[in-house]
DNA sequence: GACAGTTAAATGTAAGACAAATGAAAAATG
DNA sequence: CATTTTTCATTTGTCTTACATTTAACTGTC
């Protein structure tokens, strides 16, 4: 499967960008594997017929994505990076961030597909919750009570709350995959302002949630997970009624 | 040639990717817009004096996650680019199937989590399926019933299936977030050898998913994915037996 | 044999040059 | 005057060379 990062329409692109296609595939493929050195620059220069600064531009491409990490120094040199997810989580929260912010996508489609990957946690959360998660979520609850906060602590803590949610699931991918969909909610979520009211009903969902996780009720907690997304989507609807009758 | 300011606090990083991380905050806080020019590389090589080359390695690394496009010639230069679902799946699928490979990640923790995923879908799908998605799918049943074919390609003919049940929901959010699970799954299935037996069995489960689709039936949908899911763990579990049997 | 200085290898950075692409201005042509 | 062609300036793509910096290994001395 030929997985052309650039391109589509076979263009002769760069030559920086050939040869991190090429280094790329062999690390996909397995031909590299973990913490194995690649060439120095100069003898990748030689092996591709390019020059130095044109194999740099190429290992700064696979750089910037986290597939190898260099090493200055006499044993130094670019190794394949072993992918974390610790590693993968701030570019995976980046690109689905600016996913949302250049497409115009509409706050209800972003917030559907949220609110349907968030329920596909609760079945295993309601099973494997432990009590740390619980008293995350219960501590974010307090601090969502406080009248005090502003809506963009709010709502950073709202995602708080949801991430543990997730991570009850006791699934690192799971929880890897959620990551992106739950905080690039986050810009969207500021432009509401949440009165007194709407946070106490967010409260009053948060709390019901929580219980049911308690008891281990993965149908109740999908039923308030719903509930808070139908709440939110009219929250929004409101907010934009609002600012179009306003001009 | 040492006027750095920061010097004792910040990480003695490269250069390019110092440079990198500030045009990139800039692009996601929003100070460079979409299809906005950067200054040319010789102005931006005055402007954080250094290189020219150096500018190129931090540009380069902005291209590398699509934040930027690059254009020769008189009115070329550097433009913020607009992320699109297409730049993003590719990048998405690389990562997810490395973060897979590379981390030992149980075949049931995997497998778990794309099916946890992907029955996020099947309430959407059940009501917004057009017949387009059902004749893709039926599509493939056709091709995954021919006895002549490899296990790559009858892995391959799933994946096109399953992104095909979730491009039924009419979400791109969701379809940009299931790409990854769904195509990162294929490499462990391709460790799969399918028997006739087994085939048929798969066959028939997809067969009675895209009929619950086809009858808008959700619950039916949700009930046979979890058969899907189970039988394919349960295969994977026998693989892993015989091959720990054999040594 | 332990320690310190030296050396070699590799990446990081700089500077200058030329090639290639590209759009716009200038010039030639009808 | 309108149109086509030519020229030209700008910008990225690439190469070459050189030097700085970092780091591990080597080497020589005590």
């Amino acid at each position: 499967m030929k997985n052309d990062t650039d391109t589509a329409t076979t263009r002769p692109s760069d030559l920086s960008t050939q040869i991190a296609g090429q280094i790329r595939d062999a690390i996909i493929s397995g031909a590299l594997i973990v913490d194995e050195r690649l060439p120095s620059e100069a003898e990748l220069a030689e092996q591709f017929s390019v020059s130095r600064p044109t194999v740099r531009e190429a290992l700064k491409r696979l750089a910037a994505q986290s597939l190898i990490r260099t090493q200055r120094g006499a044993s130094g040199g670019a190794f394949v990076n072993r992918l974390s997810f610790e590693d993968a989580y701030p570019q995976q929260i980046t690109t689905s961030t600016l996913l949302l912010s250049m497409n115009d996508v509409s706050f209800d489609t972003a917030c559907e597909a949220r609110f349907a990957l968030e329920r596909a946690c609760t079945g295993l959360a309601a099973d494997r919750r432990g009590a740390d998660h619980l008293d995350v979520m219960r501590a974010e609850l307090r601090r969502q009570s406080q009248t005090d906060l502003t809506d963009e602590a709010f709502c950073a803590s709202d995602v708080t709350f949801h991430r543990a949610l997730v991570d009850a699931a006791g699934n690192p991918v799971l929880s890897y995959h959620l990551a992106g969909p739950v905080e690039a909610m986050q810009p969207l979520m500021n432009m509401i302002t949440f009165t007194a009211r709407s946070r106490a009903r967010i409260v009053a969902l948060h709390t019901a949630i929580v219980d049911a996780l308690d008891a281990r009720d993965a149908e109740a907690c999908d039923t308030h997970l719903r509930a808070l997304e139908t709440y939110t989507r009219q929250l929004a609807a409101d907010v934009m009624a609002r600012r179009a009758q306003q001009g």
